[in-house]
DNA sequence: CATAAGGTTAACCGATCAGTAAACGATAAA
DNA sequence: TTTATCGTTTACTGATCGGTTAACCTTATG
């Protein structure tokens, strides 16, 4: 019971600071929004810096397991899974709250290396680079580390212009420019 | 004499809140910090907002006229002009207090695209693309806006990961990444 | 010398910040 | 039925938020 309402604190807690930024969202707020009375959010985590990594810890697995199932369904040839990512950022750029990345914005807030909050913003991108470098690899490029690299660039410069521009556009511009890396390394046998 | 007392005010303002962020950087701090009394800063900017949109404003100027004279210096050749943009990029990179890309930030932080700081930080986006599109035009690419669009985002995705990982991995990385681009678009005659 | 402008310090406003304490209500096991 | 747990609401702490006001100091012009 204790745990279920504190997953359901999380689950809320997450869309909230994802719509309003970190700072911008206080505790007395966030009580209002999640309707979990503050006396019982600071029962389980004792500071807001430790839900937030909560909703960190939970905003990654959730992101990281969507986009390998979609990779998954959109496509089957390991060379063309490397392109799907693209596919399935496209979508998540069309949801209609889309609001950027959740570790470039905390990572922004946080800045200080020393923050577990950066340093779990972090670790997201090492997952995920680990993810493409491993696509890349099952694909058989010849550098797969590289690719992965360029990939997560392609990536995050992606989704940082489709939260200033049109996220359509982006994602179709987006998918071109991994086209285009993917071929290079391909080509490059 | 109240002009250049201004100036001064944005040109440390636009330091601390590049250091701090926007909200953790209170009027009082502010004010401690850039040596300029609170009364002072209220005579010459109406809201905090205003101020930020007037560092916003410094720093579009400070860094596209940087990075346009560093591309001149570094390279003479219109090609290799597209690739030196990378090598200014590292030279920023590996700067000592290096922290992301103040727009990148100020749009973290101002996720409402209504917002006067939102929409600054896409129209510094749009500008340095288009310089971006006018060096790939100079260099004779097939489709300069096509390439000024992959180099925008090659640029933002390194500057996220330069921010989260280590900057000068980043910019080797960013730069090959770039030259993949750059080769893709000069191929495809 | 008078005066007005542009700056200072300092105190203040109501609201909100993160975090705490106390009193109370529900549920469920004993 | 008793008791303990988990949650609630409400009120509170001291600090800080953005922004304002008033009294004072300095400087340059008339």
């Amino acid at each position: 019971m204790s745990a279920s309402k504190r997953d359901e604190l999380v689950q809320r807690a997450l869309k909230t600071f994802y719509q309003g930024g970190f700072h911008a969202i206080g505790m007395d707020k966030l009580a209002k929004e999640t309707g979990v009375s503050k006396t019982a959010m600071y029962k389980h985590f004792r500071t807001k810096e430790e839900l937030i990594l909560a909703t960190l810890r939970l905003r990654d697995e959730q992101f990281r397991n969507w986009l390998m199932r979609r990779v998954d369904e959109l496509a089957s040839e390991p060379k063309a899974r490397l392109l799907a990512i693209f596919d399935a950022l496209g979508e998540w750029f069309q949801e209609p709250d889309f609001k950027s990345c959740m570790f470039i914005k905390a990572s922004s807030e946080y800045q200080d290396r020393a923050s577990p909050i950066h340093a779990t913003s972090a670790e997201h991108k090492r997952l995920l680079r680990t993810y493409f470098t491993d696509l890349a690899r099952e694909a058989g490029a010849n550098d797969p580390d590289r690719l992965g690299c360029d990939l997560l660039i392609v990536k995050e410069g992606a989704i940082v212009l489709a939260h200033l521009f049109a996220p359509d556009k982006l994602a179709r511009d987006a998918k071109r420019t991994a086209e285009r890396v993917i071929e290079a390394e391909f080509a490059s046998k």
